[in-house]
DNA sequence: CATGAATGAGACTTCATTCAT
DNA sequence: TATGAATGAAGTCTCATTCAT
């Protein structure tokens, strides 16, 4: 087992399935970036599901690297704008994985490991946004609507700046940022 | 032609593509849910994308009729809850094309109208948020920015809603536009 | 029974396997020149098979009246030539038949009319050049080999003459004659 | 790839084609008859179609090494035969390549490559018969039209040849180019 | 006599996977 | 470990023919 010979159709993967979706991702199309022969590859990934379900582990894995629980012993605004720049930023720099994971196909068993990710994403958020509830920062409101609404945003935002040139990312969070919390916290100028 | 056939042939599509996905929903399974025979389908359409893109039209017209542009000269609040109420009725009313639309293969080049009709979206969204910045009733903010938050949350709420049973949708409507406005408006209690 | 719509449905067939060929002719096409529905058409015809037949033995019948068995008690040549300027005035006449007939598909079982028709033909001059050889007047020769070279240069020719405007067919025919009887070369011997 | 597999296809289609013509000869004929599965098929050739024409363009290749324009300054007579023979051993040799090149369906487009020979064929006899000409050998007459009679000999001739058995081909050859040189009739002037 | 909607066998083609070398 | 020729199930689409009205 070559770890090189792993990796590289790991990365030709990434490349066809951001590219041709999965759907239109042929195995040909792999190997033929890859430079390896049909076999070969069967003797890394059982199927192609296991290989786009590899590439998707290894976008998730990342993602949970960036983003961090909220700490509310230190400033949690920053917390938060680091978040979000970070995943901003990552979908920048991989727009390959960003758009297989934010074009997910919903009728794909393999990317269920999507929802879980996103799942977990919005437990985090109400979970932040209920200690903010419960400090008395933010308003009481249905926090899985509004975790709903950031992770909505958010993905919408990243499609946008994807296939967009040069965006002013830190000014675009901090923008956002403000969106959500001047409508969610209790008195102005609190904070 | 027989309009009966023509209509069970789409409703049966709207399902199938509903339960399946574009890429598993299969001729067989259309006729199959149809009841009628494979010849029968291409008497009506001269493809699978072409049956897809008649039930995508559809949705899309519906939707086009539901989402009324803002008249500024009477209640905006009201209009704005009654367009996203109507969508999420329609949502709730039509989860087969919800799921269809709402799902969208990014890489599936029939699917380019929802493309088309969420620009347009996006575009009466920013021209309302234009309208209440120029009236001096929401702050100065990047509109477009704020247009693709709106979308990238109904998205989202939509999603989760016609996956779970019993939603309170005025309530919920409610609930989003308060967060929206007081995230927006200059100054609190002005509107 | 409508005589008119049978004339109809052979007259349009005639032209659409003209245009297209056997295989390419549809019955599709054909009710649609002819304006009739599609059950109209198999209230005529068995099938395909039978007016692409009934298409054929009327071109075949049309020739067997044109071609009259040589009477060596008149002038031979002229009946010769008759035979030849009539069979390639029809030709010019119909162009569609014509392709029909001389573009016959070996492998379609239908057109064995036309090969007995052929057969007959070569018959017909192989006992006219016999004739010829028992009067002293032609030389003795394989038979069967000249009717087939006659018949070979009448098809070339008269493919050639169908896709061309304007031939001088009288002046052809009397080439084709002389070229037949006397060959070639200039004077004999000299070669 | 492999060589074999394909000229054995390649061989397959051959006899497919040549025993059922070209719209009732399968894919399942020819994968049958060559013994390999369905997809083998597609790895050598795109469509029917191509193997089609790849069948033709050896034949027609074959073809034109055999026939070699006249030189006039060696025995003409004795090329002219040889040319004649050369292609009546030919088409006994390969009768299922002589069917599909003779028999050829009008309205095929891929047989166009046919057509092109045989009007290159034509192309060089009036060549040749305009040599005889200047040279004061034949007779000044209509190229074209002894060109085409020519060919229509020869191809129902060979028509005829590949359908019996045991034909004496250098005596048949020599009593056509007898033929085409001096005519039918005993002596001249008599009829 | 006429209609035309419906039928369904069967053609072509694709592509993930296997396996002998 | 690597190769790449071979596989075959399964999908889309066609079109001559039928039959209820």
């Amino acid at each position: 087992m070559s770890v090189q010979t792993k990796e590289l159709l790991i990365k030709s993967a990434r490349k066809v399935f951001s590219e041709k979706g999965y759907h239109d991702a042929h195995i040909s199309h792999i190997i033929e970036k890859a430079g390896v022969a049909r076999g070969t590859f069967y003797l890394y990934f059982e199927s192609k599901d296991e290989i786009f379900r590899e590439v998707l582990k290894r976008a998730i894995d990342d993602l949970r690297e960036i983003i961090k629980p909220i700490d509310t012993s230190f400033d949690i605004q920053q917390q938060v704008l680091s978040n979000i720049c970070g995943v901003i930023y990552y979908a920048l720099k991989n727009k390959d994985l960003t758009k297989i994971v934010l074009y997910r196909d919903r009728w794909n068993k393999n990317s269920r490991i999507i929802d879980e990710f996103i799942q977990d994403l919005i437990g985090m958020i109400e979970n932040s946004l209920k200690k903010g509830i419960s400090m008395g920062i933010l308003k009481l409101h249905n926090t899985h609507t509004f975790a709903l609404a950031i992770v909505g945003t958010m993905k919408e935002i990243i499609k946008e700046i994807i296939e967009k040139e040069q965006v002013d990312v830190s000014n675009l969070c901090q923008e956002l940022v403000e969106f959500w919390l001047k409508g969610l916290i209790k008195e102005e100028g609190k904070l």
